[in-house]
DNA sequence: AACAAAGAGTTATAGAATAACGTCTCTTTT
DNA sequence: AAAAGAGACGTTATTCTATAACTCTTTGTT
């Protein structure tokens, strides 16, 4: 059985309308940063937008290019690093470590660190956050004495999508 | 109970004789190319003596340092990151994709990937290679159709040496 | 010795991230 | 309303990480 959030993290590989999770992912940023008292800028907000473009991480420079080219904005790395430093700090997106990539964090509601799946064929980033693997990570580390602080969980393989079309 | 290779892993962070880490983790370099019929030249082998100086990942820039400065060789990246694919490619070395670093593979007998404990304060990477971590990953996945092939697990905190010594 | 193939040197460039400083625009205080 | 201060963004330069493409050398084989 899948419970509600696996449900929705899966839907990175499934057909779905995706404008949906764009605008969804916008008004719950509206509303978590109301209630933070930060302010959600105009560029913090279209970056966050151009992450959620699809569900495949994103790089820095790829946000870049469509500031520049695409919106015409006068934009340098630091313009991007920045807002995407913000959009971390209010755990409204992730970064993918091994593909030096952002992407929109599915459910920024409350303070987490996902673990992510990777298709290595479309690419599509799926969050999960489940407490089995974290305790699984807990334990072992315990084990030999180490007090865990931050978890980078990040696999690679075929989505169920994927897994069909071979 | 610790396992030996726990044991062995947890060593990172504890005080102990590391010229035999070095000697050793050299030894079976040796033996494992001879028996893959693989070469284990010279460069290979001091980049992987270096990669094994501390338990701590070492950039790929450090060692290129390191082989220019102290060893009067001459040496440009693609020299060390050369060396660093035949390492990686035969389990001799690992890459840190939170770190951009390499660490030294305890155990590189049989083909697996690891998962790493990384101390904030003393730096050091503690191998792991945890069933029960692995296991929890690829049922958390399958849950949502995913088939699993590759995992990056990297975990910051600290370890039992630091945790004492705040 | 001749050859092919692997390894390593060399030059140039691509890709990811940050430092440091300047400017503008708000808000808050006086 | 003026001054002060903070936050956000622009700008320039640089650092760090990694790879492409080509050349030369070494090594093992015939």
């Amino acid at each position: 059985m899948l419970t509600p959030f696996t449900a929705k993290a899966s839907l990175a590989c499934l057909p779905h309308d995706h404008s949906q999770c764009v605008s969804s992912a916008l008004a719950d940023a509206d509303a978590l940063c109301a209630q933070q008292g930060v302010r959600l800028t105009a560029l913090r907000r279209r970056v966050l937008e151009l992450v959620w473009h699809s569900h495949k991480p994103l790089g820095a420079y790829d946000i870049l290019a469509v500031l520049s080219e695409t919106d015409g904005r006068r934009a340098a790395p630091p313009t991007v690093y920045r807002a995407l430093d913000f959009l971390l700090e209010n755990g409204l997106v992730h970064r993918i470590a091994s593909l030096n990539a952002f992407v929109g964090c599915s459910h920024p509601e409350q303070p987490h660190q996902g673990q992510f799946l990777i298709c290595r064929q479309c690419h599509a980033a799926i969050e999960l956050d489940q407490d089995d693997i974290s305790a699984a990570i807990v334990r072992s580390a315990a084990s030999v004495g180490f007090s865990v602080e931050s978890q980078t969980v990040e696999i690679v393989g075929l989505c169920a999508s994927c897994q069909v079309a071979v």
